[in-house]
DNA sequence: CCTACATGCTCTAGTGACTAGAGGTGCAAG
DNA sequence: CTTGCACCTCTAGTCACTAGAGCATGTAGG
């Protein structure tokens, strides 16, 4: 047997505990068989499903997204077709995510280098916030 | 009288209505007055925290941050090293974002571009999900 | 064999920042 | 007067966990 607890599951895969509990209870993981005392017991296949799951998470997609990618994983005959296109989609929030938060810093910037430290009426921070129409880049 | 209903106000700020209401239920922003049939009614200084909240938001502050930026504003003899602080902070937190995401990005763009459209068995999205150890990119 | 003590179990509730819905009231136009 | 929209309160749901209570089990040392 080279069943593994689920303490061990959580240390090899990243995933915490409660973690781990949580994706069985919501069918991302099957339910593990159980030892003798009831405690859940874990077999390789099920380490690389957690795995799977953890880098798809690190990567940004949701539970749903990844749901439907570990079906497409347990019928290795099916085109990719699908899981190619939930990747651009992600990809494609990426890329926007990107761009806003590039806007943003370049304002959280003017409004740093703007702050002259003094009292909070002369302070750029708070005037850019109060009014918008003070952003030079537009973000949204 | 130049007091607006909440919907108005809505309209002008851009915050949903049952949004403004959360965030009077929050303290966020102070109860209004109410008309003899007990609805709301803003005044133009509503109104102005309103933006100032909704900017905020956008920019990615939390709630609690506005909260003290709003603390800040309200009083405004107060040194702004508070404001300039949680600003930089924000700044910090969007730059990390930021590189983590593109990192993110990268990898993605591999595994879309590996992709032959082919059956599941060859598809590097899974493949790659699967296996952590083909990221070309360490981003965690 | 006994005792600590870490680890496991289930269950409920909390997080942040809203959003949705039920079931009712106010108000202006036709 | 009636239609219909905007408003009211209140509760519950969202996402992906996380925290905690109150027990059971497994293991290492004495």
């Amino acid at each position: 047997m080279k069943n593994i607890t689920i303490g061990e599951a959580s240390r090899k895969s990243g995933v915490k505990v409660p973690t781990i509990r949580y994706y069985e209870s919501i069918g991302l993981l099957p339910e593990p068989s159980r030892s003798e005392g009831n405690q859940r017991s874990y077999e390789p296949a099920d380490l690389r499903r957690l795995t799977f799951i953890r880098h798809a998470r690190e990567l940004g997609f949701e539970v749903e997204a990844i749901r439907a990618l570990l079906t497409l994983q347990d019928d290795p005959h099916q085109s990719c077709a699908s899981a190619d296109a939930i990747a651009k989609a992600r990809l494609v929030e990426v890329e926007q995510r990107i761009r806003s938060l590039m806007a943003l810093k370049a304002e959280l910037e003017l409004m740093v280098e703007g702050c002259g430290h003094g009292r909070v009426d002369q302070c750029r921070v708070i005037e850019v916030l109060a009014d918008h129409a003070q952003c030079s880049h537009a973000h949204h």
